[in-house]
DNA sequence: GGGATAAGGCTTTTT
DNA sequence: GCCTTATCCC
């Protein structure tokens, strides 16, 4: 159906045509508050379009004042192409943003009242680490057991709360030596981030919040520029997400859309309450119930109601679908987690094969979904050596490569020359003579003398270096600001060029040795045409504006549907997106759910809605496998299933028969978990399978599977020969201690002599 | 200053 | 099993 020629017939009523009476209701509501609560798959994307469109069609609101949050820069773009398609034309200056996004750009405006310059620094968590790790080191804090991830996670959890360090100091109990020892570090940080001209993610969303409470007449400013209002994913919004939103909503008319049940990010402080209360934070709000599912086969949403339906204190809900039962769901217990791999593999190629004729699934509308990300590594293995194309979205992402952090480094530090964070990672790289001790005592001079690293650089004669530590300094500064200069009149494109070619990047690592180098230089390459693409679709985009869209990327803005591959990503990763068949892979006890969900109040019903928006992703095919041993450490170990599997009624799963002749979690397995709802209690009951694998089995697979260097049971005595990887040939001429802990001195002919530790050298004996 | 090697630590999920 | 750090040596 074309939707343009209703609305060249009547501006409005095309807008509507084809919509259910509850969706149709959510387009055309005009009110102070509106709760869309959108089950999975019900159309909300369509329905927030719509109302977009709708909104502009009836002249309710000008483009400029719509302010509309999605949870991914893709999403915002996708949104902004469906209401170009609507309404036939471009709706410029409407504020389609995820909410960092939005809050940057309110920023830049505004920093100057927050003692930031307008071209701050984002920092992104590798950099916040970076940074705690140097204050923890400083202040001996790591014998408090204090680590980076652990106070950087506090502070994050707390700025989420909208505290700040002062806030966090006075609230934290000062007789608990690590309780004070972390509002420390906190203070710090934040002197860091302040010095640096720079702020992390959580700061962009909260000092946006105390920027509009410190100046109300900023504030001011926003809301009469904005209203209507209008949250996507509104059940994971985080306290400061909420106080930004109801600051900005107080005139204006706000709707959001969410569902409860697929609220997965309380880690990173989302509020479930921010949806489930939002009828009495806003009197008077209309909240419409969207549950026809326009996606999935009845059979894959039974299952996903029947899951979630353990959850208790959820609004009751139940999502049906006019479709068919369609397949039933397949479930598969592999081995090993390679086992189970190659089952999905070989499903794919099924599934993909001419053989199906029109039923034939394209790579692209397949994905795979795990829960964590080193559960990669298997699939990856096996779809290597099955020749299936795929795409790991997420995960070890282009921008944390050394190289192209290092790339980015140079352009951070031109274009923000306060960051010293960004200076002192590029001082030295590549390598220019100025070492650990120079940067050092760098460093300890701009403290001293309060300047940035950068103004020390031309402070150099002060510093007493020896005439080749100078000259190395010299050339550097005068480099960055050669580089700087172009900043106003260059292409960012340009910009990188030059900064891969005159400072010596890109040559040093053509000249490596090291094989991976070039990859390196080809990721660089990948980064130029990134930059290349950047300033074609922004032709007045300057450098700034190029670092400010590269360090918000997520996860899924990665994701190129035209791409033939099949898509590989964690369940976080997975949320708001679909595809024609889905492979839930390691649905185990201690994976999903997580063993660390075990102790984290409410986490056992948090891995469910993780598991129940796994299921509904999935359109026509559904695959539910696990694996009997897992791999952790190195180590095997034994997996149960997980408790989730049995809530999905028996007969709507088809359990395929693993190697062993034993596919499906056996009647007695499922009676010792049947009644276990607690947190971790299962963890331990050795329930098991109908019998695991026997002891050979297992050392097959293993053996199979992998190439891990471990010599357990290796002894050597004097005398013996073994040849190593990198040495070669060589003879034991001492051994000392026993069992894992032994070591022997080995002579290596030319090579000399070397200790090794027995169990991890990489030898064998001959 | 810089490279190589071995010991130690560690994994939940992400903007 | 992989990445970061500590230590040794050139």
């Amino acid at each position: 159906m074309n939707e343009l020629s209703f609305f060249a017939a009547d501006a409005t009523a095309g807008l509507v045509e084809g919509l259910n009476p509850q969706q149709r209701e959510a387009v055309e509501y005009r009110g102070p508050a509106l709760l869309i609560v959108a089950g999975a798959g019900s159309g909300k994307t369509r329905v927030l379009t719509h109302r977009i469109a709708h909104l502009l069609a009836t002249k309710d609101a000008w483009p400029s004042q719509i302010l509309a949050i999605t949870f991914t820069n893709k999403a915002a773009a996708e949104m902004r192409e469906r209401v170009r398609y609507l309404l036939g034309e471009a709706a410029d200056g409407m504020w389609l943003k995820t909410f960092h996004s939005a809050c940057v750009m309110i920023l830049r405006r505004e920093s100057g009242r927050l003692g930031h310059d307008s071209n701050f620094t984002i920092y992104d968590s590798g950099d916040s680490r970076a940074i705690l790790k140097r204050l923890i080191k400083e202040l001996g804090a790591d014998i408090h057991k204090l680590t980076p991830a652990g106070v950087g996670a506090a502070i994050s959890n707390a700025k989420n709360e909208l505290a700040d360090a002062e806030s966090y100091a006075r609230n934290v109990d000062q007789n608990d030596p690590v309780a004070r020892m972390i509002s420390e570090i906190f203070s710090r940080y934040q002197y860091e981030l302040r010095k640096n001209n720079a702020f992390d993610f959580d700061d962009l969303i909260g000092e946006t919040v105390h920027l509009f409470r410190a100046f109300p007449e900023v504030l001011a400013q926003y809301q009469q520029k904005f209203k209507h209002i209008l949250v996507d994913e509104y059940q994971d919004t985080n306290h400061a997400q909420y106080a930004l939103i109801r600051e900005l909503a107080k005139t204006a008319s706000l709707t959001v859309v969410g569902d409860s049940d697929q609220s997965i990010y309380a880690f990173r402080g989302a509020d479930i309450r921010n949806i489930t209360e939002f009828e009495k934070d806003f009197p008077g709000a209309k909240t419409i119930l969207l549950e026809q599912n326009y996606r999935s086969t009845q059979n894959i949403l039974s299952a996903a109601n029947a899951v979630i339906s353990n959850n208790f204190d959820r609004p009751a809900k139940n999502l049906w679908t006019a479709a068919g039962d369609g397949d039933k769901i397949v479930g598969y217990t592999g081995y090993s987690s390679h086992d189970e791999a190659q089952f999905i593999a070989d499903e794919i190629n099924k599934l993909h094969s001419k053989s199906q004729g029109d039923d034939a699934i394209a790579f692209r509308d397949i994905a795979v979904f795990y829960r964590t990300n080193s559960q990669t590594r298997a699939l990856e293995d096996i779809f290597i050596r099955s020749g299936i194309p795929y795409r790991v979205v997420g995960g070890t992402k282009f921008y944390e490569r050394q190289e192209i952090k290092d790339a980015m480094a140079y352009l951070v530090a031109i274009a923000n020359t306060r960051d010293d964070l960004a200076t002192r990672r590029i001082l030295n790289v590549p390598k220019r003579g100025i070492g650990d001790a120079s940067e050092t005592q760098i460093a300890s001079y701009a403290e001293k003398n309060n300047l940035s690293v950068r103004q020390v650089l031309s402070h150099v004669s002060d510093l007493g270096f020896g005439p080749k530590i100078t000259g190395a300094i010299n050339q550097f500064a005068e480099l960055m600001d050669n580089l700087e200069a172009m900043i106003p009149n260059e292409n960012v494109d340009v910009i990188l060029r030059a900064v891969l070619d005159r400072t010596g990047l890109l040559e040093s690592l053509r000249n490596s040795k090291d094989p991976q180098d070039e990859a390196r230089v080809e990721n660089l390459e990948e980064l130029v045409s990134v930059a290349r693409e950047f300033q074609r679709n922004n032709p007045e985009g300057r450098l700034p504006d190029f670092l400010n869209e590269v360090a918000l990327v997520a996860a899924a803005d990665e994701l190129d549907d035209e791409s033939g591959t099949v898509s590989l990503m964690t369940l976080h990763t997975a949320k708001g997106l679909e595809y024609e068949a889905v492979f839930l892979t390691g649905i185990e006890e201690g994976l999903l759910p997580h063993r660390m969900s075990f102790i984290t109040p409410g986490g056992m019903a948090e891995e469910r809605r993780l598991f129940y928006v796994g299921i509904t992703r999935a359109r026509k095919k559904l695959h539910l496998s696990l694996a009997m041993t897992r791999t952790t450490f190195g180590e095997s170990e034994s997996a149960t299933p997980s408790r989730y599997l049995q809530e999905i009624p028996s007969d709507l799963i088809d359990w395929r028969e693993s190697g062993s002749g034993r596919g499906m979690p056996t009647t007695r397995y499922r009676a010792s978990i049947a009644d276990d709802q607690g947190y971790g209690s299962s963890e331990g009951s050795s329930g098991g399978y109908g019998g695991t694998p026997s002891t050979k089995e297992k050392k097959v697979w293993s053996g199979a599977i992998s190439s891990v260097r471990n010599n357990e049971g290796l002894q050597l005595e004097v005398g013996d020969m073994i040849e190593h990887s990198d040495f070669g040939k060589g003879k034991v001429i001492a051994t000392a201690g026993e069992g894992a802990r032994q070591t022997a001195e080995i002579h290596f002919g030319s090579v000399g002599t070397k200790r090794l530790l027995v169990k991890v050298a990489p030898i064998s004996k001959l």
